[in-house]
RNA sequence: GGGUGAUUAGCUCAGUUGGUUUAGAGCGCAUGCUUGACAGGCAUGAGGUCAGCAGUUCGAAUCUGCUAUCACCCA
């Protein structure tokens, strides 16, 4: 043997991915099994690995290792997104940085560019979520921007537009002034923030020195202010009904109106009205025909509109503004506020409210289905508490804005022709359209003008399901993989994507695109913040796989994230897994180093491996079973958990322990094949959660001949147990712990061999008699003798397990004080349980109600403690 | 303003349609250990009025209501 006492999960991991992806394992087509399919929740083409990343994959990977270990034909489908505006972003500051601007290059000129940025840093996160284990199937990846995953976008785009649920409009949307184009409000981060409220003095026309207040976040749109609104019923202002009023600095002449929904509580009372810069005020300049004055241009600078700080930044201007507003005498007073803030997802810009055209899907007219579905369980969610916030989101949908004023996306399929727009898969059936529609032959390609615009990146993820099967032009991969089986994401995204993805696949397939949903928490630094890179506050996944191993890090993760809530990340949990690893390390080193002999073992020997070995074989079954049930609720931290401590406690510290032969004497060939045996099936079982330690210890147990890997051993079927059994080997654990704490406690070495007697009754004959199990105690506490006794022997320590009593025999002074005193604890404790009983079964309505199970077990339970005290006392009396 | 969820050991969390004698786990803590696989280890132990109040029930950490604190979502 030549085994290092470490495990070293770097060499293995590189090992085994090479050997598995060289070996097509992941490889999935179409045939008769059952599939099982996952698509991945798709990262950015240019992005690299986090936390939740992580956390994320590794689930969907130990639902695809698991399904292919139960024989279905698992297909974990990958890809990345081109998210058109980060990556633009990243884009124009590199180019930049070398000295080009966007504006001097062509559309064609930048694409160009953008696509070298794809290919040099788009694999970038494949390489990772290798380094994770993450068993897809590599062949199939896919980008949202490549040939067929673009022409299916379009197609969509086009089918929606001539089924009319898909128009252009000109309304109030989020503009982002950092990327420049508008954002759906999806899109926007709402956070509050600390600002400031300027109250400033607007002076009422045609008088010498009467003036209205307003109070105003943003003075600097002070230059596009058309009105001012005040509500009918406020009596303070009764006497300006009909007036107008001196918008400062600009010196404009504008109404005071009477606006209903003005609240009379904020602030002054009085509004100012900027119909081009907020939601709410166009409503109003709407309704009473007020002038839109934009002073702001797409990048957020004052606009020649404004008048004044013309080419500032809106946050310059701000400031500029109130300098110039206390300089005139119309700065009343500022207040330190705090408001909420909308963000740019992508570029954390404050976002600008702005009128413009853009293109829109009628959501009401696809979420029908995909409501109902979700109600009723037919796309199941977990956890379930994601019904409420899907249902409320769902019920007050709002139309989706899919225009981006970018290039990095797929182009609109509109062509202009002056006020007509035709929307065509290609510009030839433009073309054709436009020379049919106009009754003009000679129509050129020239004379139309195809929009500029892209469309937004979750206009191509929410074909996903579909489009990753190339599901819009061909049926074959379609038809065998849809619907999916589970999808894994996070719950921010729930409406972002998930909403939209149930929608897609009742439009186009009339059918749900997954069966389940399962949203996982998110992951957080110790003080309960999210993780991200501008706190600073995320460990590099690589850096964490490089010190602990991949399998700890897939262990921490998993075992710190019950279903669905937020996870606290915890460094701790990782290092427990990579102690884990070391442990069935170490195991296998035990196991690897026994000499095997043919010859029967002595009887005593042979006592101890039949009672452990059939032990271990019912609780292998029962922890199948409730791993089964575990994965079925998606409860995957207790399915870690129970491996962990199944392996660990079950299988090293009391099944090997109690087969374990005396340091340089053989083992039985039965017992050591049948534990190579157990080992192996407990490899299997862990092979979803640590797949690469698994497939390691998994070769090094038997010799295997080529393909017989881990990862498509079969996963062990839940068989019948045996409770009585596995409760009788829990009492023998209990006594050996008991035994042991004994020789602890009055500083017996464990080397000792101790006389042991259990005190005689029905159960203890039982135990007694029951095949193994004196040996097997005497053996794992170390005992000289076990006999049964009919008194208290001489230095006998008693203890309880249960009802049964026993006696270690140890040679000591014993403090009778303190023993006393112990003793006389616990039997008031058991005699205010034997009343609390005695009066429960002596209500009539518990006995008349309670299922008869229950008032046996508490008939058992009182005749236990009666015993129970009995037994005390006895040793109580003896110790005078 | 509308909604969702949480509150259990020093910390992080389980507790599976109300009933398992004493509410579990990991980490941390304490004591002892060159125990011939493993100190990334072994053995043993100490830690909890289940946020508070009221109710339903034969029976509540679990169900209902209110209160408090916190987190998140939507407008």
């Amino acid at each position: 043997m030549n085994l290092s006492n470490r495990y070293n999960p770097a060499e293995t991991e590189e090992k085994w991915y090479t050997y598995w992806k060289e070996n097509k394992c992941f490889r999935s087509t179409p045939d008769d099994r059952e599939p099982f399919t996952i698509v991945i929740p798709p990262p950015n083409v240019t992005g690299i690995l986090h936390m939740g990343h992580m956390l994320n994959n590794t689930i969907q990977d130990i639902f695809i290792r698991k399904a292919r270990l139960e024989g279905k034909n698992a297909c974990w489908v990958p890809g990345t997104d081109h998210a058109s505006i980060a990556t633009e972003a990243k884009v124009v500051r590199m180019l930049r940085e070398k000295g080009i601007k966007k504006s001097d290059l062509s559309r064609e000129e930048f694409l160009e560019h953008a696509w070298e940025w794809t290919h040099k840093y788009g694999g970038i996160i494949f390489s990772q979520l290798e380094k994770l284990g993450a068993s897809c199937d590599w062949d199939r990846a896919v980008f949202t921007m490549d040939e067929q995953r673009y022409k299916s976008v379009i197609k969509v785009f086009v089918d929606l537009y001539k089924k009319n649920k898909l128009y252009r409009d000109y309304r109030m949307v989020n503009w982002d002034p950092v990327a420049q184009t508008v954002l759906s409000n999806e899109e926007v981060i709402y956070g509050e923030e600390n600002s400031r409220l300027y109250y400033v003095r607007y002076k009422v026309e045609g008088t010498e020195d009467e003036w209205v207040t307003i109070a105003t976040v943003r003075p600097e749109t002070i230059m596009g202010d058309t009105a001012v609104a005040i509500n009918p019923k406020d009596e303070r202002f009764t006497h300006l009904h009909g007036k107008r009023v001196i918008v400062p600095l600009v010196e404009r002449s504008v109404p005071i109106i009477k606006y209903e929904y003005v609240d009379i509580e904020f602030g002054t009372g009085c509004l100012k009205v900027t119909p081009a810069h907020d939601p709410n005020d166009f409503e109003i300049g709407k309704r009473h025909n007020l002038e839109t004055v934009d002073v702001l241009n797409d990048d957020g600078t004052m606009s020649e509109a404004a008048q004044f700080f013309v080419g500032e930044d809106r946050e310059k201007a701000r400031k500029m503004t109130y300098k110039e507003l206390e300089a005139r005498g119309h700065l009343v007073k500022v207040e330190d506020y705090r408001n909420n803030v909308g963000r740019s997802e992508r570029t954390n810009a404050v976002v600008e409210p702005k009128l413009s055209l853009q293109w829109y899907v009628d959501m009401k007219k696809l979420a029908s289905p995909a409501l109902d579905s979700v109600m009723k369980d037919e796309i199941e969610f977990f956890p379930k508490k994601y019904k409420n916030t899907y249902n409320h989101w769902m019920s007050n949908i709002r139309d989706w804005c899919i225009s981006r004023q970018l290039w990095w996306g797929q182009r609109i399929p509109a062509y202009y022709l002056g006020e007509e727009v035709f929307v065509a898969e290609t510009p030839e059936e433009a073309l054709a359209e436009a020379r049919q529609k106009t009754g003009n032959a000679d129509l050129q390609m020239s004379d139309l003008k195809q929009d500029d615009d892209v469309l937004d990146t979750w206009f191509s993820s929410w074909l996903w399901p579909i489009s990753v099967f190339d599901g819009y032009h061909t049926r074959e991969e379609l038809d065998y993989y849809y619907p999916t089986n589970v999808l894994v994401t996070g719950w921010d995204i729930i409406f972002l994507w998930v909403a939209r993805m149930a929608m897609a696949g009742y439009e186009w397939e009339g059918k749900r695109p997954f069966h389940q949903v399962y949203f996982t928490g998110m992951v957080r630094d110790e003080k309960g913040r999210k993780m991200s890179k501008q706190l600073g506050n995320s460990p590099d996944p690589l850096d964490l796989m490089k010190e602990y191993g991949a399998d700890g890090v897939r262990f921490g993760m998993m075992s710190c994230a019950p279903a669905g809530n937020d996870l606290l990340f915890n460094i701790s949990l990782v290092e427990q897994g990579r102690n884990f690893c070391n442990k069935i390390w170490n195991a296998l080193r035990l196991v690897k180093s026994w000499e095997v002999t043919d010859d029967t073992p002595d009887a005593e020997t042979q006592a101890v491996h039949n009672l452990t070995i059939a032990w271990f074989e019912n609780k292998f079954n029962e922890t199948v079973a409730a791993l089964g049930k575990d994965y079925e609720q998606f409860r995957l931290s207790d399915v870690v958990m129970k491996l962990y401590s199944f392996i660990w406690s079950d299988f090293c510290s009391w099944y090997l322990e109690s087969i374990k032969p005396p340091y340089g004497q053989p083992i039985s060939k039965a017992t050591r094949d049948k534990t190579l045996d157990f080992f192996e099936r407990l490899m299997t079982l862990l092979h979803p959660c640590m797949p690469f330690i698994t497939e390691e210890v998994w070769h090094q147990l038997k010799d295997r001949a080529k393909g017989e890997d881990c990862i498509f051993s079969t996963y062990p079927a839940a068989g019948d147990f045996d409770k009585n059994l596995i409760q009788n080997f829990e009492i023998l654990k209990e006594m050996v712990t008991n035994i042991r704490n004994a020789r602890n406690k009055h500083g017996i070495s464990p080397k000792e061999a101790l006389p042991f007697f259990a005190q005689r009754s029905e159960g203890t004959e039982a135990l007694a008699g029951f095949g193994g199990f004196k040996e097997t105690v005497s053996k794992m506490a170390n005992l000289s003798s076990f006999d049964l006794s009919d008194g208290e022997p001489e230095n006998g320590i008693p203890f309880m397990v249960g009802t049964h009593k026993f006696y270690t025999q140890i040679k000591v002074e014993i403090d009778v004080a303190a023993e006393k005193e112990k003793l006389t604890t616990e039997i008031k404790r058991l005699q205010g349980m034997q009343t609390g009983l005695e009066k429960k079964l002596s209500n009539e309505r518990f006995v008349n109600n309670a299922p008869e199970a229950v008032v046996a077990k508490e008939k058992k339970k009182l005749a236990d403690t009666k015993e129970k005290i009995v037994q005390l006392e006895e040793s109580l009396g003896r110790l005078g």
